[in-house]
Parts: structure tokens; C-alpha cells; sequence
DNA sequence: ATGGTCATCCCCAGAACTGGCGATGGTGGC
DNA sequence: GCCACCATCGCCAGTTCTGGGGATGACCAT
């Protein structure tokens, strides 16, 4: 049986050719087409579809909140966003709204077929470069911070961990060292952070966090 | 030039195939192979690789643990772990050491040089399968943020001041209360962030923190 | 071989934090 | 009125950090 495809796009003439490209490819089914993310909501739960190829800029509500509140109505419908945005903050919306996929726009078609069949096997197509930033954020910390330079191997470790808010005695079990090592370490870092305490310290370390914004906001 | 490449791996059989595969593919050339990752500490440093192939399962050292110490020093060199486990806590505790690619070991060779091409080009490879497991944890991660917004006004403003490092007692200055209140204030942040140190209150609050201690509450 | 950096370990004392137990008012909802 | 929450203040004991003073061995470069 081949995938039924809905497709959620405002620009006609991109619209039609997403659903050109869809029909036309065996294995390919396109049930339904959304110029609008008001028409996606009360229509796609009709259709039965099995992915929806969602834009992110439609004018109204935009497509990573229909896909939040798509989602809880069809948790079995896999949605890839489909967007000219590379930026954090979109990517991460969208996957925390319930997107599973995530695709540039500029993507050759034949990737964006392969895309919609990876995400109907169970997996999460996007973009290498998507990927990338995701994985990232995983990471603990940037190694670029100026002054963390001069920080040694060892001490970056200790440095991290702390921001973690692992005690010393912690710290000194993760590492394997004792804590009167994790205590010099961190007499070390603090000097050459010109740091009084290791608030101070991960502040820094974290990004110069001087400048406060809003914490609610934050997600 | 052809892509330097590095192997760590603990079966010789494994490794001479991984070797092989490398060295007789255009575009690759193998710098080095590793049997443990004591032995990879401290001859990768050396060698110059642009990426790693990191086997997890290593006697010893494991692998997550030898990409965390190698990750620092060579914040250029893209490892990509190479196993056969597929759950969640190893794949997070991997790309949370610096890893940029994840791949299953039964991965098809021609995929696997793909994902070498891809992780130099600034991407992140990995399996369909555990690219779904690291969207639904953002998915997971998304929800939520209840946790600040039951903060009140002054507890927020305590936090803000205790992120940029400052003592009780210059917070208490700070906000024209007595230190006796900015303790209360903050044994009340630490109840409802559910954390027991103000690092672990700051590493939450600056959003980068992941709580050992309570990972339910932990965003 | 000498000096520098790094990583490891030790002791000690004072400062700072953490977490119990309170308490008093004020405000706002039901 | 009563209850919940907030903001303010207090005491006390125990834990953890911070910052001095050391030390050793390893490694690397001059």
C-alpha cells in the first residue's frame, strides 16, 4: 500500500508541485492539500493520512503550532516540517511540538520522498546540517569560551562537572581522583577565571550570562 | 585531500575489516588504529585524524568515556560511536561526550563511509532508529517549564542574582532584605526546582542543566 | 638539568551554604 | 472567617566551599 501524504502549504504554486511530485511517485499517495493551518486541523484528522508535510511560515497559525495540536489527535501521523529556517529555535520548536522530521525546502525531491518514507518506517529525517545542531545541543558545553581556554584538559573536565552542580566529592568519584585533587583543580580555575566561587564560575563558563532574560521564555 | 581517519576498537577482526574498509576506498586513508581506548588517548592526539570511529563496548575505558577525554583537546576531530547498542542511555551519554555521530555496527559499508563524508562536512549521521529516539526526547524535554513559573516575583529575582554569583549576604544587600530572608527565598527556589545546590538551581535556571538528581523534574 | 606546566595528593581554618525548626504580617480567594 | 501563598525575619547544626600553606612525580622544552 503506498503512504498517504497530506500536504499543509500556503503558496499555491509550491503546494501544487509538492502534490505533483507526490501523486506522480509510485508509493506515493497525496489525500489531502492545506493552504491553511485552520483548514490542516479540521480536515487532516478526515483524511486518515499517514505524514503531513507541514510548512512552518503560513500566515494565521503557523505550522509548529498546528502540528502541537495536531499531535495529541494523531499520535500515529508522523509530520516533517518543511521550512527555509535553520535556526535553533525553530528546529526546536518543532520537534518539541511533535514533528518528527524536519526538511529544508530547497531539498532535492528525491530526498524529500526518501525523507517521507524514513519517517513512515520510524525514523527522523532532516538535514545533516539539522542533525548537527541538534546534537549539539546534547553537548555540554562550547569549546570556545575565551578565558576556558588557558583552562587545562583536566580543569575544563572539573569545570564542566561543576556546572552540572556535581559537589566536590562528586566530582572527585566521576573523575577518579581524590578530593583534595578536585579542590586544587578548582583553586586552579578559579584564578585563571578570576572567579571568587563556582557560581561565579559557571556563569562564565555557561556564556557570560550577565545580561538576564527572561526565564520563562527560555523554552 | 582524502578524509584522516581514525579507529578505536577492541576485536582485531573488527578493526583489520574497519582498516581495510578505509584504506581501500578513495577519498579515505586510515592514520591510525587503536585497541583500547588508553592506547587511543594517547596516540589520537597525535595523528591528526579529522574523525573518529569509536567503539563503545572497549575493556577499560569505555568508549563514551575516552570520547569525553578526547574531545577537549581536539574539538575539531568529529568522533562518531560505532555499536551495537541502541538505547536511549548510551546514545545520550555518547553525543553528551562530544560525539557528532552514532551509528549501529551492523551498518552496510557503503553507509558508513557516507556517514564518515557526512559528519566532515558538518553533519550528524546516525541510524533512522536513533534519530527518532533523539527527537522523542526532545519531545519529552518540551512540555514543560512549569517549574520557574511557580517561582514568585522575589524568589525569581533571588535566583537571577544567585546566577550571576553573588553571596547571600550581597544578595541581601542587594534587594534590601536581611540574609535571614534570602535564605528563606532560597531554600524555597531549591524546593521547587527540586534542587539542593545553587549551582544546580543556576545550571537550570541558565537552561543548560540537566539535573542528576531529579531527571523527572529535570526539563 | 633546569624551569614550566600539569596532575595528583595532603592539612588546616574560616567563610559560606544547606536544611531543619520556627515566627510575624499582608494579600487574596472561597 | 479560614486557608493558601507570599515576603519578611530568626536560631542552630551540620556540610560544603574557599583559600592559604605545602608536597611529589611526569612530561616537555630549552
Amino acid at each position: 500500500m503506498s503512504i498517504a501524504v497530506s500536504i499543509v502549504e500556503d503558496d499555491a504554486q509550491v503546494r501544487a508541485s509538492l502534490v505533483k511530485l507526490i501523486d506522480s511517485s509510485p508509493g506515493f499517495r497525496c489525500v489531502s492539500q492545506h493552504g491553511s493551518a485552520e483548514n490542516a486541523l479540521s480536515e487532516i484528522p478526515k483524511a486518515k493520512s499517514e505524514v503531513v508535510l507541514m510548512d512552518i511560515n503560513l500566515p494565521g497559525i503557523n505550522g509548529v503550532e498546528c502540528a502541537r495540536r495536531l499531535k495529541p489527535q494523531l499520535p500515529a501521523t508522523q509530520i516533517i516540517m518543511l521550512t527555509v529556517y535553520q535556526n535553533t529555535e525553530h528546529i526546536f520548536n518543532a520537534l518539541a511540538a511533535g514533528a518528527t522530521g524536519y526538511m529544508l525546502k530547497q531539498t532535492p525531491p528525491a530526498e524529500l520522498l526518501a525523507a517521507i518514507k524514513e519517517v513512515h518506517a520510524g525514523g527522523s529525517p532532516m538535514s545533516s546540517h539539522i542533525a548537527r545542531k541538534i546534537v549539539s545541543s546534547f553537548q555540554q558545553v562550547a569549546p570556545t569560551t575565551p578565558a576556558s581556554q588557558s583552562l587545562s584538559p583536566r580543569e575544563a573536565e572539573v569545570l564542566d562537572l561543576l556546572a552540572k552542580g556535581f559537589l566536590y566529592k562528586e566530582i572527585a568519584e566521576a573523575m577518579k581522583v581524590t578530593y583534595a585533587t578536585v579542590h586544587t583543580h578548582i583553586r586552579h580555575i578559579y584564578e585563571k577565571l578570576h572567579v571568587r566561587s563556582r557560581t561565579e564560575a559557571v556563569a562564565k563558563h555557561l556564556g557570560q550570562g550577565r545580561s538576564r532574560r527572561d526565564p520563562i521564555a527560555a523554552n
